[in-house]
DNA sequence: CGATTGATTGAGCTTTGTCAAAAGCGGTGG
DNA sequence: CCACCGCTTTTGACAAAGCTCAATCAATCG
């Protein structure tokens, strides 16, 4: 399961916001049997492809009515709450091929905002037009359920993060989780750039903007990565691994 | 929202694993499905219902092919890993009505291991003999999605608790947690017993346990609740959620 | 090119983790 | 029924980690 992806030259980055490839996509299974094969050049109106989104845009409102789920096909997108204070807590990360706004079907209806950190775009699976009468519509709603599965083990998974107790852990933790999830799709996994601000890391993790800064910094000094700005290179990822206490699958 | 609770006389307590009705659990709309109708009696062989399960037992191991998901009836049960010292790092609670297992329907095997911390029963939804030709097949898919869906955001509220920077938000966003889930399955919410040992809770919210034994005893000299051993009575559900910070929808 | 925002760095202080010991609790067997 | 043992929980003292505040530095954008 090596990365057979050869990447865009390093020098000059990483693209800002690399997309996915539709096979590599959590939402591929559901294309295909729209499709009725494997190939992305079809566009049935129940999966408008590739809308683009600009940066701060989100995709729907708290509170309003379920009628899509979301796949990323370019650039990062955040979900969060808002406290009292004002504060956005953030809740989740969401990179390239990944999905979200399913769990709006449970309640019918949005929990939380989600919104995009850079400029990027989606799929939107149109859940009102599915038509129940068609004879795929059983296949549709398997390939679904599996999709909701991999939703469930990976909010799991990322929840993993900030229960951990010291703050390197953490941060190892999540820098080899976008790691991981980047290499999942088929993009650069060990040089790649960081939508979020380091406040929004500081949110998700729980701790203090300026620990994220000491840390990575710390972590810098002892080879283990590069950092520059939203820019990081994984040195080690063993050592990375021995910190954050969390096999992840890479 | 003070305690409007007539409580059972506290010294004999409340039983030590309430069981869920069938109407407050998160299978009840698969149930309906597969009986047709509302009432509990009728046992189809896709879901065996009430299946005792002694205390340390778990459900099923890592890597074994998926084949059932499960819903608490009455006890507590819990998933986790083992970290390569040996210790259990908790994922989550489950509490009665509170389905596990549906995550292993994307990988086809189970990824982590769930065991009872107490004595308790579960009902176990068996996959493998779903007729795919019944007519009901369309709406029982239906039904899972929709149980599916409300996993998600399950586990994503539940993400928030560890997240939250200090132990005392931890902890009270913990009790909060807990006792919004058993209102939500109409069982005694405001004195109730947890499961769950501080070295769990500890490992769950990532702090250490002599900061959960500590937080508590604050908690209780600011008379926010009583606790004793495991037991716990919430007096000031507001004043817990004004240090929480997450409002849940008691 | 300033102005504004975001990131880093430093110093002091609070919180939390660690270690060790005491207390409580549950079960067992005399 | 009570005494004992092992385990969990609590408590205390200390050290370490991380937070807060404040200042500096960097980057972004009119």
């Amino acid at each position: 399961m090596m990365c057979h992806f050869k990447s865009i030259p390093t020098a000059s980055g990483v693209a800002p916001c690399s997309e996915v490839a539709c096979a590599n996509c959590d939402f591929f299974d559901v294309l295909e049997v729209i499709e009725g094969n494997a190939d992305c050049q079809f566009i049935n109106p129940m999966l408008k492809k590739r809308q683009k989104i600009s940066k701060g845009e989100s995709l729907f409102r708290i509170g309003q009515p379920f009628y899509a789920a979301y796949a990323v096909k370019s650039g990062t997108f955040m979900s969060y709450r808002l406290l009292d204070n004002g504060e956005e807590q953030v809740l989740r990360f969401y990179l390239p091929g990944e999905v979200f706004g399913m769990d709006a079907i449970a309640s019918d209806q949005y929990e939380y905002v989600t919104k995009a950190l850079e400029p990027g775009s989606v799929c939107e699976l149109h859940f009102g037009q599915m038509g129940k009468g068609s004879d795929s519509y059983v296949d549709l709603q398997s390939s679904l359920i599996r999709v909701m599965g991999s939703q469930i083990g990976q909010v799991q998974q990322q929840s993993l993060l900030a229960s951990r107790p010291s703050a390197d852990e953490r941060v190892a933790a999540f820098l080899l989780d976008l790691s991981s999830r980047l290499n999942r799709r088929q993009i650069e996994h060990l040089d790649f750039r960081m939508a979020m601000s380091r406040q929004q890391i500081a949110s998700y993790l729980g701790i203090a903007i300026e620990t994220v800064s000491r840390v990575l910094k710390r972590f810098q000094q002892q080879g283990l990565l590069e950092v520059s700005g939203k820019r990081v290179s994984l040195l080690d990822v063993d050592g990375l691994q021995a910190i954050a206490h969390i096999p992840l699958k890479v």
